[in-house]
DNA sequence: GTAACGTATCAGTCCATGGTGATGTCAGTC
DNA sequence: GACTGACATCACCATGGACTGATACGTTAC
């Protein structure tokens, strides 16, 4: 079973807003304010894009004042990452040695 | 740049029944009857899934008699893989060292 | 030949969801 | 206190895309 609760992983990184917000906040913590500045989208976008992504496990906050930073989780990245590495080593395995069903 | 070509694959895998397709090509070929017959989607739906699996250069077709055996390539799936694991140690060393850029 | 099977293609439908605008809330500033 | 700014929530709209049915095509069996 390789997907199974990465699933909704996957689904969170399929949009490109989405993608684009986890991948800023890879390098650091960025409050609400510097996602907008940073994509262009409006602050209503990404404020629901972030709440996907809150419930989802994937990202933290930590209120700072009338701020709000959010900050990326590493353990379902990693895990996420790890599935997928096994995923494509499968394949290659299958791929090389030629696998196949009969019909 | 960790997020660039690879959008459409993280968005090809978004699907539950694609990466249903996936996963089992993952560990061998296989021809779209057993496809249909394991995933329980029906024949159309499985045909065009894999047409853009095919379109996405994700999977190889190789005609063998009236059937029509399915092989997943490795390559975009090791790049996915290696992608997401950079994600995921950025992320990681972002979150330990609480790199945080001030409002 | 015809029939049955495996598969692909196309057009249409329907639903999930990304984007937006209006509005509310809380914190800081004056 | 009033006001501004940062952010969240909600309701609505529009569109992409998943699924389906009808159909066509090539291959094997008879």
């Amino acid at each position: 079973m390789v997907m199974s609760v990465e699933n909704d992983v996957w689904r969170l990184l399929a949009d490109p807003l989405r993608a684009r917000i986890v991948e800023l906040l890879s390098r650091e913590a960025l409050c609400t304010c510097h996602l907008v500045a940073e994509t262009g989208a409006r602050q209503t976008n990404i404020s629901n894009h972030l709440r996907v992504l809150r419930e989802a496990g994937l990202v933290e906050t930590e209120p700072c004042g009338r701020f709000t930073y959010y900050r990326l989780r590493p353990e379902p990245l990693r895990e996420l990452a790890d599935r997928c590495a096994a995923l494509a080593e499968a394949a290659r395995a299958a791929y090389d040695d030629d696998i196949r069903r009969p019909c």
